[in-house]
DNA sequence: AGCACGCCGACT
DNA sequence: GTCGGCGTGCTC
């Protein structure tokens, strides 16, 4: 009898064997129940046998193979078996957790209705038959003659429509928007973009690594746009990653307008899982063109891609903090290689890691180094010393006359502030407390809600009563210390009384829609200063605004994550560049204590290339990444000699490998932010000079770290760590 | 990860 | 006496 060898949801690293009677080549990708320990468990089938390596008697029999869902085809197995590999984590686990999580449930799946119905000719012919006296139906006739109704807009039809279906008068659809906006005619590609197109469209057919740097305001959407017209024209599908849900609706909205004809959908974490699955699902069926999402996008399975864009490459969010802990743009260059198609990187900061990629030629370099619109000019950068211009309440002089300025100019302001909340710690003016988290090593963070002030903890989410006195000196003289969004929105309102200030923060924008709502107020020009943390840096143009304001940008400088300043100065650029996109100049004021500082130059210059080699020139001689390649292995437990502990151990049990595949093992230190929610966390760095020796290494060293005793301790291993 | 088995403390 | 604490070990 074949044997089907099944990848469950279980952190082991290795197949589970079944018996199958009837299973053949084609359920390869398919999902099964099977009887697992005491309960049954969701697998899939990943390879086909003769026979097992364990004796017949201990094998059990599958229950039920799902041929209702296609199979998942090789490319896609093959792609979720690399990032298994890459990222070291176990490939059931890994498989499963790729699915959409409606299929990881283990009630017999469900038909899933159709998005939409669309009227067949069967029941165009019936149409005239419905009695008149039949209202609901008609109007559910006339709906329908206008083009395929979304289930979600069907309402009160629903019922009919089910029973429509049955009698073959209308049949399931996609969903397409009621009536598609007529596209908008492309602009005129500029020289530079013309010319960036061309390079793409006429290179060589098969795999090649596009970098396309492009200031803020050059017009990358348009390049991709063009690039993957042309995909689509000829039949086949493209893929376009996105950093974060808030930009997915607008990015959406572009794609439909652009190609009203195209089967797009987008694909992102905020979706309801039933929604996903219909997604998912599409693609999986070949019913789709063109595939928009955030990081858990690259793994979505589509047969004819010929085309992936990766936008903004270098933000952080497509690097998955748990689980699989995989970088979606690494994965996705290493699936646009393995597909033999060209993939198109595009930032205006574009990561370390890439620009040397493309220094070394593996990537090819494009530059747009103009805004697409001529008379929008790059902001001019200027510097406020806070050594003499000394800020009060956050503000210095020379900020606050530049608002005052375009308040009464009627232009649009944006302070950026990466703190939310009213001010990052409350302080004791007799002693120098400041509150703690009890269960974090990290301070509270004072919030205003209403007219109360609350403490809360950024990293374990513990929201307190601020104490009246002080714990440690009985003081009363306990004082807000520092500056927050909040707080920094009090000041404005005191200091410019008619301004209308809108606060743009994860606590604002957390409401489904309210971050849309905030754009277009903004763009309304119902707001005269903007506040925000680095959530407004994303997202789109801001055409009235001529003037940004940063603050506190130093803190960066100071960090200890050798990252920091590279991330600074991505987001500085990037919320220098919304500033004066439309035809009036604009002005970009930093308050900083470090005027001199290599980054703050670079960013006056709008020179990211001087940026990135100096920045570059110190990572070489500190053998940091790109120079060499990392991974981390972490370790929690409720006191922290036992995660130290843990890890001396695995470093131990590593040295001898180390040794024999050139990689140096760090001692254990205790994690930079060391105790969040109560466990107490610690790390061990390997580093390795390649690619090559880090894997060589790991896969060997991570078996015998899994064999040490680990009681109440977790751990886990993240390659390629962006945070420490 | 679950879930069972197993061997020691305070409860109807 | 046994209910249950979580340590250890296995899951085709």
């Amino acid at each position: 009898m074949p044997v089907v060898r099944v990848a469950l949801d279980v952190p082991l690293p290795k197949l589970f064997d079944y018996l199958a009677e009837d299973a053949g080549r084609t359920d390869i990708g398919r999902r099964v129940i099977v009887p697992f320990g005491q309960r049954r468990q969701i697998g899939l089938i990943v390879e086909l046998a003769q026979a097992s390596e364990l004796p017949a008697t201990q094998l059990k029999s599958v229950i039920a193979i799902d041929r209702d869902l296609p199979a998942l085809p090789a490319e896609w197995l093959k792609l979720a078996r690399f990032a298994a590999g890459y990222y070291q984590h176990p490939l059931g686990a890994t498989l499963l957790s790729l699915l959409p999580p409606a299929l990881k449930r283990l009630k017999p799946t469900r038909a899933e209705p159709p998005a939409a119905y669309a009227l067949t000719a069967a029941g165009t012919a019936h149409l005239p038959d419905i009695s008149p006296r039949a209202k609901a139906q008609r109007q559910l006739a006339e709906r329908l003659q206008q083009g395929p109704l979304p289930l979600s807009e069907a309402g009160a039809w629903r019922s009919h429509l089910r029973l429509w279906h049955r009698a073959g008068w209308v049949e399931a659809a996609e969903a397409m928007p009621a009536s598609p906006a007529p596209a908008s005619p492309p602009p005129q590609l500029t020289p530079d973009q013309a010319a960036t197109v061309a390079a793409v469209l006429e290179a060589p057919a098969g795999f090649g690594a596009w970098l396309l740097h492009g200031v803020t305001g050059s017009g990358k959407t348009e390049v991709y746009l063009k690039l993957i017209e042309a995909q689509l024209a000829a039949g086949r599908q493209a893929l376009v990653l996105v950093p974060e849900i808030h930009l997915t609706p607008q990015t959406e909205a572009a794609f439909r307008n652009r190609f009203p004809g195209a089967r797009l959908i987008s694909l992102h974490s905020g979706l309801a899982d039933g929604e996903r699955l219909r997604a998912w699902r599409a693609c999986l069926d070949g019913r789709v063109d063109l595939v928009l999402g955030t990081r858990l996008a690259v793994f979505t399975p589509m047969d004819r891609l010929r085309l992936i864009v990766v936008d903004e490459e270098h933000d952080g969010s497509y690097k998955q903090q748990e689980g699989l802990r995989y970088s979606a743009r690494d994965v996705a260059v290493w699936r646009a290689r393995t597909l033999d198609i060209p993939i198109v990187l595009g930032s205006a900061t574009p990561a370390l890691e890439t620009w040397r990629n493309a220094e070394r030629g593996r990537y090819r370099k494009l530059e747009l180094p103009e805004r697409a619109h001529a008379e929008a000019e790059l902001p001019a950068v200027k510097l406020i010393d806070t050594r003499a211009d000394r800020p009060r309440q956050g503000l210095s002089a020379s900020l606050t006359r530049a608002l005052r300025d375009r308040l009464a100019r009627g232009e649009q302001s944006l302070l950026f502030i990466n703190r939310r909340g009213y001010a990052p710690t409350l302080y004791c003016n007799g002693c120098g407390y400041v509150v703690p988290c009890p269960r974090c090593s990290a301070h509270q963070v004072l919030h205003r809600k209403g007219g109360k002030f609350e403490l809360r903890c950024h990293h374990c989410g513990l929201m307190s009563r601020p104490p009246e006195v002080c714990p440690d000196c009985g003081s009363l003289d306990l004082r807000p210390a520092g500056q927050g969004t909040q707080r920094l929105e009090e000041t404005l309102a005191d200091q410019f009384p008619g301004a209308r200030i809108l606060r743009i923060d994860r606590d604002t924008a957390a409401r489904r829609g309210a971050f849309a709502a905030m754009r277009e107020a903004v763009n309304a020009r119902e707001v005269d200063i903007l506040v925000g943390t680095q959530i407004v840096t994303k997202g789109h143009d801001f055409p009235h605004l001529t003037l940004v304001g940063v603050l506190g940008a130093d803190q960066a400088l100071l960090s200890p994550d050798f990252r920091a300043t590279e991330r600074l100065f991505a987001q500085l650029m990037q919320v220098a560049g919304r500033a004066g996109r439309a035809a009036r100049p604009g002005e970009v004021l930093v308050q900083t204590g470090y005027p001199e500082h290599p980054l703050y130059r670079a960013l006056q210059a709008h020179d990211f290339a001087r940026f990135a080699a100096q920045t570059l020139k110190e990572r070489r001689e500190a053998e940091f990444p790109p120079y060499s390649h990392q991974a981390l292995l972490r370790a929690e437990a409720e006191r922290i000699d036992d995660a130290i502990a843990f890890l001396d151990k695995a470093k131990q049990a590593g040295l001898a490998l180390a040794r024999e595949h050139g990689v140096t093992l760090f001692d254990p230190t205790p994690a930079l932010l060391a105790r969040v929610a109560r466990r107490e966390r610690a790390q061990l760095l390997v580093q390795a000079g390649s690619r090559q020796h880090l894997q060589g290494f790991l896969g060997p060293w991570l078996e015998a770290v899994r064999g040490l005793p680990t009681r109440t301790l977790k751990w886990s291993i993240d390659v390629d760590p962006l945070d420490f």
